[in-house]
RNA sequence: GCCGGAGUGGCGGAACUGGCAGACGCAAGGGACUUAAAAUCCCUCGUUGUGUAAACAACGUAUCGGUUCGAUUCCGAUCUCCGGCACCA
C-alpha cells in the first residue's frame, strides 16, 4: 500500500481529465441559481509567485465549493497584457511587446493549470489582442458622444522614467505607481474621462455595497472627498478700474460668513490677469504670482510650506453686511479646489488665523465656545467647532450648526449664493505617450477639427514595424504610415493621436467580456443578455491597492453603461474580499529588486499542489498580510497523508458500498460520537466557506475529524459496524476536501469505485439530528469563574439543570453552608452560582 | 488634523450572537517502533505558585476604567502599529 501521496502521478492524470471531459465549462443554466465569481487578472509577467497562489486558491476553492453547492458558476481568467513593462521587458529581451507577451500569457497559463486551477479556459482573455481592445476604441467613442471624453491643456503628473503621464489615481507618495519614480508636473494636451459627473453617485453608492469592507469603502470615500457646502458671489466695489463685477467663493462654513475679514484668490486664479491691468502694484503682484508659481508643492513640502500673500489693493463686499473687504492672492489657496477663492474667516478656520496674524489682519469672532466667550485679541488659534451665532446679526444666539442652514437659505434667497456639493476627486487623464496601449481612435483635420474614427473602422491597430531602441517621446508618433491618415469627414490630410490609453480603461469592463460567450464576441464588446444573467459579479477576490484606482474607474463605468442603456445593474462587484499580501520572508513586500519574490516551483516539486493549496490556505484568514514561511508545510502534508492512508485502507471494501442507511441501527457510543463528528464538521466547513471564505478554520476542522477518524479505526467496533459508520465519514470527508485538494480527492473518490468525478456531487448536508447528544457537558462557575464541568441530559429545562446542580454534592462542598444569591442556568452552556 | 483597520502563548492563528481563552497546526521536549535514520504512532507544552502525586489555586487577550451574574467580545479614555486623505476652504 502507498504511504505517501503520489502527487507528481495523479496531478497531471486529473488536471487533463477535467478538461477533456469540460468539466467546468461555464454554462447559462436557468434551473440553478447563478454564480460569478472574479478575480482580479494579472499583468502576464510570466512568472508565478507565492502571492498568486494565495489570491487565486481562495476563489478557486469557493468556485468548486459553489458548483457542488448547485450553482451555475462563472469563473473563468484574462489577462492584464498591455503596459509599460512590457515594452521595457521587450526591449530589454530584443522581442516584439507582443512575442514577449504572448509567451508569459502561456507560461502563466501553464503555471496556473499546474496548480489545478478549475477556470474555463475558453472565455480567456488578453487585452493585447485587437478583438479586445477595438473595444476599448468603441468604448472611448460612446463616452466621446454623450461628451464625457473631452482634450485639454493643463498640468498633469509625468513619470521622467516611463516617459509617460498618470492620472491622478496612479501617483502615490508623489511618485509613480508602478515605477516608483518622482512625479513631475507638466503641460499636456490630455484626453480626459469626466469621472466627475459620477461623483456624486460613486460616493453615494458605497452605501449599497454591504458586500464590501468599511477599509475599501473608506478608502473610496476619502478619495472621492465629497464636501458640502454653499458658492458665493462677492461684488468687486465698483470704480477700481476692473472689468469684473464680482467673483465667486466656496465655503463647508457658511455659518462663519459674519467673521469674513478678506478674501483670498489663488495665484492661479482667472481674475489676476484682471486686477493686474491698470493696478499701480501690478509688478509687485506679478513677481508674487511668478514666485508661488515656482515653488515646490510636491506632497512632502506643502504642509512645511510657509502661508505668503498680497494685498492686491482691491476691494469686495461682504454680501451678507456689505462691509468692505480686502483681496489677497496667497499660495495657501489651490486654483485646482472649490472655486479657487475663498472667504478669509481667520477666527474659525486655523489656515486663515495664520496668514491674518502674519499680515495683521482684523480677527472677528461669530461663534462662541459655549460656556467660554472667545476673545479676538487673545486668541493663539482658531475656533474651529460648533458653538453659539455672536456678531451675526439677526443669527446671534442660535447654535452655529442650525444657523448653518438658515443663513444659507438667506443667501440662496437674496440670490447671491447656491448650495454646492466639491468633490476632491478629478477628471481621469487618460492618454499615454506609449506604444504597447489601445490607440485612442481619433483624427485632427486642419479643417473639420477633432474628429472621431467612424466606428466601422475600427479597431485602429497598433503598427508592427516600430523602432524601440529611441526611447524618447510617444513611439507611434515617429511613425508615418501610422501618424498620417485621410480625415474621415472631408477627406483632407489629417494626422492621428498617437497617444494610447490607459491600462486601466482595459480593466474597467473586463469582467463584462468575460460574461459573453467566444462566439458571439466578435460582432459586440459584451452580450447585453449573458450580462444581464451573470451581472453584477457575486464576489470579486483582490488586492486592495486598486480601491481607489481599477474600483473606482469600473464602478464608472458600469454606471456610465447602465445610463447608455447597456446595462441594468448599477454597481458591478456585490461582494469584494480584498486579500492581503504575501510578503517576503523579510516582511516586505515581494518584489524582484528585493530578491525576496517566492517561487512556488520548488514546493510544487516536493509536496505537489494540494499540499501547496493546503498549505497557502491554512496559513491564515484571506485578509491580513502575511509574512512567507515554509515552516509548517510539512503539517499540512502530514494531513493530506494521514487522508491519503486511511482511505486507502478502505477502497477496497468500500468500493461498489451503498451509501449507508443509518434508519433503526442500533450503533455503539464511538460510532455515534464519530457520525456526531463528521456531521459536525459538514456544518462547520460549509459555513467556514459559505460566510466568510475561512478555509483556515474549515482545514482546522477536517483536521480534528481526521483525528477522530484514526482513534474510531484502532476501536473495538464490530467490523460490519465499522465500514458502514466509515464509508459515511470518508465519503463526506472526501467531498469536503475536494475544493482544497482537489486531485487527491478525485484519485480517492475514483479508487472507491465512483465513476463520476467528484465534483460532480452535491455538497453534503448535515443532519441535525445525528448532531444531538444524549448529554452535553456544561460549566458550573462560582462568581464568574470555572469551578468544574459536568454532563447533564441535553434536554434538561432550565429549572432541572439547576435542581441537578444544587444537589450535586460537588457545589454543597464549594457553597460551604451559604445560601447562593442568585443562579444562571444557560442550558447546554453554563451554569453560574453567585454568593 | 480627519477617516478606516488591527493589537490574544515561542510562532501562524481559534473562540462567528456577551457564556470553558489559547481549537487546529508549527516549533520544542519526552517516549514507542527501527541495527540506525526517515516515515509513522503516543504523551507534555500560557505564566506563577502549592503539592510526593492525582490535583489545586492565583494571574492572563495592548493599558486604565465602566456596564454585567459573567467581557478577547459591549461602552468610555489612553498607548502602539498599519493603511488612506490632507493648506480641500
Amino acid at each position: 500500500m502507498e504511504d505517501r501521496l503520489p502527487f507528481s502521478e495523479i496531478e497531471p492524470k486529473w488536471q487533463k481529465y477535467w478538461s477533456d471531459k469540460e468539466l467546468f465549462k461555464v454554462k447559462i443554466d436557468k434551473s440553478k441559481p447563478k454564480f460569478y465569481l472574479l478575480e482580479m487578472y494579472p499583468y502576464p509577467s510570466g512568472d508565478l509567485h507565492m502571492g498568486h497562489v494565495r489570491n487565486y486558491i481562495i476563489g478557486e476553492a469557493t468556485a468548486r465549493y459553489k458548483r457542488m453547492k448547485g450553482y451555475s458558476v462563472l469563473y473563468t481568467m484574462g489577462f492584464d497584457s498591455f503596459g509599460m513593462p512590457s515594452e521595457a521587458a521587450a526591449i530589454k529581451h530584443k522581442l516584439h511587446p507582443r512575442t514577449w507577451t504572448y509567451q508569459c500569457i502561456d507560461k502563466m497559463r501553464n503555471e496556473l493549470n499546474h496548480l489545478g486551477i478549475s477556470y474555463d479556459w475558453s472565455r480567456q482573455l488578453a487585452t493585447c489582442d485587437p478583438d479586445y481592445y477595438r473595444w476599448n476604441q468603441w468604448l472611448f467613442l460612446k463616452m466621446y458622444e454623450k461628451g464625457l471624453a473631452y482634450r485639454k491643456y493643463s498640468a498633469v503628473n509625468w513619470c521622467p522614467k516611463c516617459q509617460t503621464v498618470l492620472a491622478n489615481e496612479q501617483v502615490e507618495d508623489g511618485g509613480c505607481w508602478r515605477c516608483g519614480e518622482t512625479v513631475i508636473q507638466k503641460e499636456l494636451e490630455q484626453w480626459f474621462l469626466k469621472i466627475t459627473d459620477y461623483a456624486s453617485q460613486l460616493v453615494d453608492d458605497l452605501d449599497k455595497l454591504k458586500g464590501w469592507s468599511e477599509r475599501a469603502k473608506s478608502l473610496q470615500r476619502n478619495w472621492i472627498g465629497k464636501s458640502m457646502g454653499v458658492e458665493i458671489n462677492f461684488p468687486i466695489v465698483e470704480g477700481q478700474g476692473i472689468d469684473e463685477k464680482s467673483f465667486t467663493v466656496f465655503t463647508t462654513r457658511p455659518d462663519t460668513i459674519y467673521g469674513c475679514t478678506y478674501c483670498v484668490l489663488s495665484p492661479e486664479h482667472p481674475l489676476v490677469s484682471k486686477i493686474i491691468s491698470n493696478n499701480p502694484q501690478a509688478a509687485d503682484i506679478i513677481a508674487f504670482v511668478d514666485r508661488v508659481k515656482n515653488q515646490d508643492r510636491t506632497v512632502e513640502t506643502l504642509l512645511e510650506l510657509p502661508k505668503e500673500g498680497i494685498d492686491t489693493g482691491i476691494k469686495a463686499i461682504n454680501p451678507v453686511n456689505g462691509e468692505q473687504i480686502s483681496i489677497f492672492l496667497a499660495n495657501y489657496v489651490l486654483m485646482g479646489y472649490g472655486t479657487g477663492a475663498i472667504m478669509a474667516v481667520p477666527s474659525h478656520d486655523q489656515r486663515d488665523f495664520e496668514f491674518a496674524k502674519k499680515y495683521d489682519l482684523k480677527i472677528k469672532v461669530v461663534i462662541d465656545k459655549p460656556g467660554e466667550p472667545l476673545n479676538a485679541d487673545t486668541m493663539t488659534c482658531a475656533y474651529e467647532e460648533a458653538g453659539i451665532m455672536v456678531n451675526s446679526m439677526e443669527f446671534n444666539g442660535l447654535d452655529s450648526e442650525e444657523a448653518w442652514e438658515k443663513i444659507a437659505d438667506k443667501m440662496v434667497a437674496e440670490g447671491y449664493s447656491k448650495r454646492t456639493v466639491n468633490y476632491r476627486i478629478r477628471d481621469w487623464g487618460i492618454s499615454r505617450q506609449r506604444y504597447w496601449g489601445t490607440p485612442i481612435p481619433m483624427i485632427y483635420c486642419e479643417k473639420c477639427g477633432t474628429v472621431p474614427v467612424p466606428e466601422d473602422n475600427l479597431p485602429v491597430l497598433l503598427p508592427e514595424d516600430v523602432d524601440f531602441s529611441d526611447y524618447s517621446g510617444s513611439p507611434l508618433k515617429k511613425i508615418p504610415e501610422f501618424v498620417n491618415v485621410k480625415c474621415p469627414q472631408c477627406g483632407a490630410e489629417a494626422r492621428r493621436e498617437t497617444d494610447t490609453m490607459d491600462g486601466f480603461i482595459d480593466s474597467s469592463w473586463y469582467f463584462l467580456r468575460y460574461c459573453t460567450d467566444p462566439d458571439k464576441r466578435s460582432h459586440v464588446a459584451f452580450d447585453i443578455e449573458e450580462t444581464k444573467y451573470w451581472m453584477a459579479a457575486d464576489l470579486y477576490i483582490g488586492g486592495i491597492d486598486h480601491a481607489t484606482k481599477h474600483l473606482i474607474y469600473a464602478r464608472f463605468f458600469v454606471k456610465f453603461l447602465r445610463d447608455l442603456g447597456l446595462l441594468s445593474i448599477d454597481e458591478p462587484f456585490t461582494n469584494l474580499v480584498n486579500q492581503g499580501w504575501l510578503l517576503g520572508t523579510d516582511g516586505l513586500k515581494m518584489s524582484k529588486s528585493r530578491g525576496n519574490v517566492v517561487d512556488p516551483n520548488k514546493m510544487l516539486a516536493e509536496y505537489g499542489a494540494d499540499t501547496a493549496r493546503v498549505f497557502m490556505m491554512f496559513a491564515a484568514p484571506p485578509e491580513p498580510d502575511i509574512a512567507w514561511s515554509d515552516e509548517g508545510v510539512e503539517g499540512s502534508h502530514r494531513f493530506l497523508n494521514r487522508i491519503w492512508r486511511i482511505a486507502n485502507q478502505y477502497t477496497e471494501v468500500l468500493s461498489g458500498y451503498p451509501t449507508p442507511d443509518f434508519t433503526g441501527a442500533q450503533l455503539s457510543d464511538k460510532s455515534l460520537s464519530l457520525r456526531r463528528n463528521v456531521h459536525k464538521t459538514i456544518k462547520k466547513v460549509t459555513s467556514d466557506i459559505e460566510d466568510r471564505f475561512h478555509f483556515n478554520t474549515a482545514i482546522a476542522s477536517m483536521m480534528e475529524l481526521v483525528n477522530d477518524i484514526y482513534k474510531f479505526d484502532t476501536s473495538d467496533v464490530s467490523l460490519d459496524e465499522k465500514i458502514k459508520v466509515m464509508a459515511e465519514a470518508l465519503h463526506n470527508l472526501l467531498i469536503l476536501i475536494s475544493p482544497l485538494a482537489p486531485h487527491m480527492a478525485e484519485e480517492l473518490w475514483h479508487r472507491m469505485g465512483h465513476q463520476e468525478s467528484i465534483f460532480l456531487q452535491s455538497w453534503p448536508l448535515f443532519d441535525l439530528s445525528v448532531m444531538l447528544e444524549e448529554s452535553v457537558e456544561i460549566v458550573v462557575q462560582l462568581n464568574g469563574k470555572v469551578r468544574y464541568r459536568t454532563p447533564v441530559p441535553s434536554n434538561a429545562s432550565q429549572d432541572e439543570i439547576k435542581s441537578l446542580i444544587m444537589e450535586d454534592p460537588k457545589v454543597k462542598d464549594i457553597l460551604a453552608g451559604k445560601e447562593p444569591k442568585k443562579v444562571v442556568v444557560v442550558p447546554k452552556k453554563l451554569v453560574n452560582i453567585v454568593i
